[in-house]
DNA sequence: AAAGGAACCTGTTGGC
DNA sequence: TGCCAACAGGTTCCTT
């Protein structure tokens, strides 16, 4: 569920709450994720301080003074809830919100909460019905030779993250660049959505062979990348500066794609001008993709 | 080695 | 209204 964007904007809004923070108390309610949580987390976490928060592709990081960091990816369904201890205020850190009748410290138990760190004012709850979220402890000075980190391709928010540096991943794939740039090697924090989207504002068809994704339109679809991840950063990060309202939501991208779950509605770069068929949904390596087969070539 | 599909889980949605 | 199938924003693992 969440991508890069909405990973972000999680980790800014946990760093609101936590940063500089004492985890006087943590709990593994559910000890079975994604995989197995390390071996007596509660306890490694209890009573350090949160130094900082990282974020690489989809993956959090949070530095404690131990020297360790927790590494957190959110799955297809995770979220974090923070419930102010002794006040009103809740700040659900969830893509898609959801229902938000929460009333603080006198609301009934999230369900699926499967990790929970108290600091003296908040309670943080990880939230993940399908369980396909993951944590870990990783030493912090070696964080990135963790083996889910590891194998990641570049940020494609830096500077690094270039046409050049793109096509020379994409040469030797004889794959839909829609699934190459879904390859956690090729680029770092794209999903579904975001692929989506990036193709269409960049002009390029998803089925067009990875490999012939150079020159120009590498040029091209490198600036859409880091748009389309900065403009919903943007949006997320507004809504998350007004999070202390007692019922408070953090929004998200939402009803703002292109292309995205809009099958048959009209193509924003071609309204009405025949022969555009509109947005078209199609199955590629069994996941939906959205494009205009007009003006994605 | 790379590509495609199944698998992991649970909740929601839409059709009949 | 009820039931069931299809589908969901991620990633790994197992075959080809």
């Amino acid at each position: 569920m969440p991508e890069l964007p909405e990973v972000e904007t999680v980790m800014r809004g946990l760093a609101v709450v936590l940063d500089g923070q004492v985890i006087e108390h943590a709990e593994a309610r559910r000890p079975d994720l994604r995989w197995p949580l390390p071996p007596r987390m509660a306890a490694r976490l209890t009573g350090q301080r949160v130094l900082g928060f990282r974020r690489r592709g989809k993956y959090m990081l949070m530095r404690l003074d131990s020297g360790e960091s927790l590494l957190i990816h959110l799955g297809m369904s995770g979220r974090m809830v923070a419930r102010e201890r002794h006040g009103p205020a809740v700040i659900r850190l969830a893509p898609q919100g959801g229902a938000s009748d929460a009333r603080g410290h006198n609301a009934p138990p999230e369900a699926h909460e499967h990790v929970v760190l108290e600091t003296a004012e908040w309670r943080v709850g990880f939230v993940d019905p399908r369980r396909f979220g993951a944590m870990d402890l990783v030493p912090t000075a070696a964080e990135d030779a963790h083996k889910l980190l590891a194998g990641l391709g570049p940020e494609p928010l830096e500077d690094a993250f270039t046409a050049g540096v793109l096509s020379a991943a994409l040469e030797c794939r004889r794959t839909p660049i829609k699934a190459a740039l879904l390859d956690q090697r090729i680029v770092a924090g794209l999903g579904n959505i975001y692929v989506s989207e990036a193709l269409f504002r960049a002009d390029i068809s998803p089925r067009r062979l990875a490999r012939t994704v150079a020159g120009a339109r590498a040029e091209r679809l490198v600036p859409a990348i880091k748009a389309v991840l900065a403009d919903s950063i943007a949006a997320g990060g507004s809504s998350l500066r007004d999070y202390v309202r007692a019922d408070g939501e953090v929004g998200f991208f939402q009803e703002r794609f292109d292309v995205y779950g809009r099958e048959d509605q009209p193509c924003a770069h071609c309204p009405g001008v025949p022969p555009c068929q509109g947005i078209q949904r199609i199955v590629q390596a069994g996941r939906s993709t959205f494009y205009c087969a007009k003006r994605q070539r």
